[in-house]
DNA sequence: TGTACATCAGTGAACGCGCGTTCACTGATGTAC
DNA sequence: TGTACATCAGTGAACGCGCGTTCACTGATGTAC
């Protein structure tokens, strides 16, 4: 390879980065929309709309609605992961009530992912790359709590320990997510005090 | 009021009777609808079509969407808290895991209703009137467990434990309802599973 | 240097679709006298 | 008895809407010679 190659590769790689922040520009746009409609309302147009260009325009960075959404899951997903991973790094004890306290602020923050989330859990007609990806994600979380649950010590079985302390936690948001005549200071608190009897029990 | 005035009171009381039977043959259409589509796929024109009659008929008995799907709600919803008053009446030990088991099988058997509730747990942009009906059932199936939970002498906020204990059986029916890969058969064995694990804690 | 060409982000208009709901109407049944 | 009228379940066509996606295109930028 001569230096030509390499300036073409640079900037070739710089087209790849301008691409790629392209897409998360989307990504961003997307969730500012999540944050503000219902999950079933969300619109390609809407999204365009909010990032200020044209709905064709999403198209020459996803192939459709679907690869957009999952990968504005995946990329929240990765990012509570690490949050919680963290958690799970440092040998403390408590581990359990903080890994509860975070996923919970993290979902009542970002409300809109997490609907997304439960829309995936039950409506689960995705193309298998997807689910896949999905999949894959999930059972990374599940691991994170799972290493918890060991790392205490806990008896029992620990896979069943912390898919069911995990349902429980998804349970909470959903049930009282959106508790009608509640602020959301109350709706927290609330979710708090359940955490807590929740976690006094495991 | 003379003999003609019953005469035409029976004939009304027919017709009323006619028009509640109707509307139960309407909820009856929606809910196999509901049993084979998406909750998000759901029209108006596809439950009258499963009822063998126009889409204008609907309204004829229901003023709109959201007050059909209310009314499919509620009628299901009385027959579960009935199921649920029926195991807390009884004394009887292991009383929890009986209330745990019949809740998620009778919304494993009714995804579709279950499917619904989430729904509008998590969207809750109903009318005023709407959500009060379901706050009153909700809050009817909530005391249902509490009641579950003094007479099992549980120790602790009996409200905090009941909300909790339900907030976790719909975590479980959320997380694990659809999940990809699994039979219906072992789905519902992995919610048992954790169900006893649950109960277990409480 | 100028010029023909390739690349590619971005666009407006359109397609075909299904939605909730309304409207003016039909047709069957019962009522009043 | 017949006849004019009221009630009401049910209908097909239409309205206006927003959706996901495609298409043929523009216009800017960089490339090759």
């Amino acid at each position: 390879m001569g230096p030509e190659m390499k300036k073409v590769k640079t900037f070739q790689s710089l087209r790849t980065e301008g691409r790629q922040q392209r897409q998360d520009m989307i990504l961003d746009a997307a969730e500012r929309v999540f944050a503000t409609t219902p999950f079933t309302d969300i619109s390609m147009r809407k999204i365009a709309k909010e990032l200020g260009v044209s709905a064709t325009t999403i198209y020459t960075y996803f192939p459709d609605q679907e690869s957009l959404f999952i990968e504005s899951y995946l990329r929240r997903t990765k990012n509570l992961l690490e949050l919680l991973q963290n958690i799970v790094k440092k040998p403390d004890g408590d581990m359990l009530a903080k890994l509860a306290t975070a996923y919970i602020d993290y979902l009542v923050k970002h409300e809109a992912y997490f609907k997304m989330v439960v829309h995936f859990m039950l409506y689960a007609t995705l193309n298998p790359d997807s689910l896949a990806k999905l999949n894959t994600i999930e059972r990374a979380v599940l691991d994170c709590l799972e290493a918890a649950f060991k790392k205490s010590k806990a008896s029992g079985n620990t896979r069943y320990l912390a898919h069911t302390f995990f349902a429980s936690l998804n349970g909470i948001l959903v049930t009282f997510l959106s508790y009608p005549g509640r602020t959301e200071k109350e709706v927290l608190q609330h979710m708090k005090r359940l955490t807590t009897t929740l976690c006094s029990h495991f």
